[in-house]
DNA sequence: TCAAATTATTCCGATAGACGGAATATTATT
DNA sequence: AATAATATTCCGTCTATCGGAATAATTTGA
């Protein structure tokens, strides 16, 4: 008998305790509060903090016994980060549009019901941004690149990221479906999301998404900027610019092709860029 | 019973199959393929690949059937990028050496006997690098960055490395443990450590050791660009930046004590840091 | 400085759940 | 359409995990 909400094997239970890992990344977390975390014994929890240990994928301070997630576990997913090429083959772009504009460019790349940021290139504009740091996630629909992303999406899958994600953008500005939606209808017609009035005061983006070679999003180039450098003298050259280079793109991508499965680990909640970090106090 | 060499439990089952997906990352691996990488059998390594689409680690390709490990399993490391905050305080220093100096900027963190490249900020003068893109790890005293976290390294400690690491250090241009000594005493005197005659033609790189509240070196900051550019002329700005920023960072820094352990896996092979990829320039 | 309390680590018997051989289903190849 | 290669499922065996409990280490408090 194994509950379907509550993990079935012991990858599950891994996977579970790494998922802890991450949430104290900052001070280290300790076997009790971990074990507590996960809902396993104190013994059952050392032991795979152990196991994870000898495949340094976690670290032990000596001192505080505290355990972390090891820069080798970061190390080895690099390479996730890479699907297909995509960032190999869009690290130039970025480069180029950087350099061009002078703004801050990110790479967006679709992940079930999400847009993970996979690289940026910082120009001398400095910027703060939601999806923000390389790894950051953030619900599609939410931003100008999960905007644009949503979409392009094929309308089957558009529709059921639309339907798990209404709950989850609601605290981003998204007040309703109609709202969103018309959104989106308003980027599939114009070819790009752009926004002065961000999430963030005084800052605006705009982003275009990637298709690959059958025309369903997979990514999206997006730039990141102060309100003031999106004015509308200067946006639809910044918007030729991503559009040009979104399409040079799509031909040279081939994506997996996956079943679109609801996590079960809540994605929702509150992305870390929101989470103040408050310290947890113990009890 | 269980051979030592090979691993023990579940846990290590499952990291050599991550470690096999990383290398089949391009195009995908098949069952097949990854169980007889693993030493598995096929059922066995099928379920294993199952639960991993289960945490949505692995993602399938519906057509080909092929695994790779998901951009969630990207995210999820993506935290262990930013040990004790390392990164995050790091940011502002790679955009600010960026802007002024125009050349690219590596940060580059310590992690047993390798240094991983955690972060990156690109200049207009492009630049390929052996540790190069992030994730990207590099040997102890290859490069000026590992170099020069290598020479600061506590005497114990840095003689235990130089050891494991010499046998891995040969196919780079260092030839013998004298030469390497000799390096490291000159970058110990110097504090910092340059070269212009790299590992790449035409390129040229300087670096400094970030030391913690201890003196230990966690970290470097590294120089990337070509070799006119670090002219003697120029040379000594540049370290006096670097050497700026390093010292302010060094306060801040407060790492994990670990005890050093020899990798099992072996990091040796042929580096992913040989499979160069060439980035065009911008234009 | 010592005692109490908290936290980390080790031990070990019971057993849940992983293992893999073999059968079956699916896809590619000729 | 037949054959081969590969992926997936089944299920009995037995191993490796689990966690209660004991022990060790460390912190707290007086």
């Amino acid at each position: 008998m194994k509950t379907p909400s509550q993990a079935s094997g012991g990858v599950a239970r891994v996977f579970l305790l790494i998922r802890a890992l991450t949430e104290a990344q900052r001070e280290g977390g300790r076997v009790t509060q971990l074990a507590k975390a996960v809902g396993l014994t104190q013994a059952t929890t050392h032991r795979l903090l152990q196991s994870l240990v000898d495949e340094s994928m976690v670290e032990q301070d000596l001192r505080s016994k505290r355990y972390r997630l090891s820069v080798d576990f970061f190390a080895l997913a690099a390479s996730a980060g890479n699907p297909g090429e995509l960032r190999s083959l869009c690290r130039p772009v970025l480069l180029r549009l950087c350099a061009s504009l002078g703004d801050s460019i990110f790479l967006l790349a679709r992940s079930g019901f999400d847009a993970v940021c996979l690289d940026r290139s910082d120009g001398p504009f400095p910027i703060r941004s939601f999806t923000g740091d390389i790894g950051g996630r953030i619900a599609l629909g939410v931003g100008q690149g999960a905007m644009a992303i949503l979409a392009f999406l094929p309308e089957a899958e558009r529709e059921e990221v639309i339907r798990f994600n209404l709950s989850r953008v609601r605290a981003y500005g998204v007040y309703d479906e109609v709202y969103l939606r018309t959104e989106i209808e308003r980027v599939r017609h114009t070819g790009y999301c752009a926004r002065n009035t961000g999430l963030l005061e005084g800052m605006a983006g705009v982003a275009v998404p990637v298709l690959d070679h059958e025309g369903r999003a997979v990514a999206a180039l997006s730039v990141g900027t102060i309100a003031d450098r999106l004015n509308p003298e200067r946006l639809p050259t910044v918007v030729d610019m991503l559009k040009r280079e979104a399409a040079a793109l799509g031909p040279k991508i081939h994506p997996f092709d996956v079943t679109l499965r609801r996590p079960s680990q809540s994605l929702g909640g509150t992305p870390a860029e929101l989470r103040i970090t408050a310290v947890p106090p113990p009890d």
